[in-house]
DNA sequence: GGTTATTATAACTACATGGTTATAGAGAAA
DNA sequence: TTTCTCTATAACCATGTAGTTATAATAACC
């Protein structure tokens, strides 16, 4: 899969918030299929089918546990999704300019003297 | 449009690497639908559907000149996603713990005495 | 007015997605 | 061996998505 197909995947697996919602009930450990699909009003092959998009994705892995097929959080296409977003920072962030970062800068520690001017 | 819907449709919309080539072509400055098209061996009509997923996601926005409909980068959106992805921050990045923070600071600067064992 | 340029909309096709129910398979338990 | 538990797969349905071509709408230009 090349960088773009990952990120084709990685979006498409966040854009449903039954997924994003598995996604944060692993942030906080390992789960089985049954425990991830116990909060929702969907079938379990429902919730298998959400679990292949993640893995597919390779949001999460699959470990083997008995019958049972913990899933796992996996934070690399994340961190991708992330760096890419990263780009459009100065769209919306107020702190990403260097002038911001210097106006920052200077109200936190105003210099005494050899102030330089132009 | 709840915060939750808000993500869907953020997601949906960057899950596609021609409208991600279009939002970098506008974050270089704002463009008409015909420049935005000529990159792409695709028809008009399919760039026009591409923006308006895009504006359904509030990514970008349309001003009026003439004839033509310019469009321009909205950031909020772009924000929100960033906010969302920035709680998994653990799962990839390695600077991101307390432990590792410490570690890395002591690396740059190893203590001489008084060091812990355990 | 007639033409040209720019963009949007309509109608259509092919395929992907998100759900369902029914069933199969693998492993533990009795 | 039989049964129970956990999960995956198959078949199906409704809807959404990504593209096409053809056409309409709007504004500028001659």
């Amino acid at each position: 899969m090349t960088p773009s197909q990952h990120l084709d995947a990685t979006f498409a697996a966040l854009a449903d918030s039954t997924r994003r919602a598995i996604l944060a009930r692993l942030a906080l450990g390992d789960a089985s299929v049954a425990e991830l699909a116990k909060p929702f009003a969907m079938s379990q092959p429902a919730i298998s089918k959400h679990l292949k998009v993640l893995e597919h994705a390779g949001l999460i892995s699959t470990a083997q546990d008995a019958q049972r097929r913990p899933r796992k959080i996996e934070g690399v296409r994340l961190g991708e999704a992330t760096d890419w977003l990263a780009e459009y920072r100065q769209f919306w962030d107020r702190r990403y300019s260097a002038l911001d970062e210097l106006l920052g800068q200077l109200q936190a520690r105003p210099p005494k003297s050899k102030r330089k001017r132009h």
